[in-house]
DNA sequence: CCTATATATGAAAAGATACTCATATATAAA
DNA sequence: TTTATATATGAGTATCTTTTCATATATAGG
């Protein structure tokens, strides 16, 4: 059974209640996925642990930019970090948002 | 180890190859679903087909807002209409991304 | 044709976002 | 303590989004 049919089954049917805390959770987490820098940022820590210097320069992209980026990350627990001396090793946090992001990916370099 | 068995592992566990092209559809997708009006649409799509102003009365926003927001989602073929008459009932197009929208509404609410 | 109803659309305003630049903080090593 | 390296942060700016308002288009019925 594929990673899709387990999801299909485990689906309920027909509309869900949407309380505004809800709707608040899954928008924030919908947005944080929706920027190429933060997929690729969250692609990217798929492979394990990144320093924020090792993520900025195989983006092709500045600390800065990458940091902020990271913050935003850390602050929907999407990721987390470990400092080892002056280096920040970044790391995913959300294995279930996670899997949403590699079955969008999956799903659309498939067509 | 088959071809077969090597796009399993490829796909399910660590960096997926991300091209522009699936990185922009994939944040494009994301995109849809990043926004709070965007997402009640959908979900009250769950239910079936619903007229546009069906959708602005039970959301409470304006009949511009809700046809603009169905503009973006029928550009991304995330839904289609049929029409009857002089009203337009919209309604789900892409299964898998009304998978994506219900698995991440069933985990928030969940918490 | 004229009127009513349903929906779409363009422009503009208000707000959100993502980047850059300069600088601050934290750790390490000399 | 001084210097170097890694990362974080605030402000500013350019761009993008979402809504509103006014108006256009499409269909139906008289």
């Amino acid at each position: 059974m594929t990673e899709e049919q387990k999801n299909e089954k485990t689906c309920h049917e027909g509309e869900q209640h949407l309380d505004e805390e809800t709707l608040f959770v899954v928008s924030q987490t919908f947005k944080a996925l929706s920027d190429p820098t933060r997929i690729r940022i969250l692609n990217l820590l798929c492979t394990g642990e990144h320093s924020v210097n090792e993520i900025a320069e195989t983006l092709n992209l500045s600390q800065s930019s990458i940091s902020h980026q990271l913050r935003f990350l850390k602050n929907l627990r999407l990721v987390k970090f470990r400092r080892a001396g002056q280096t920040l090793f970044y790391s995913e946090d959300d294995v279930h948002v996670m899997n949403l992001l590699k079955q969008a990916i999956e799903h659309a370099s498939h067509h």
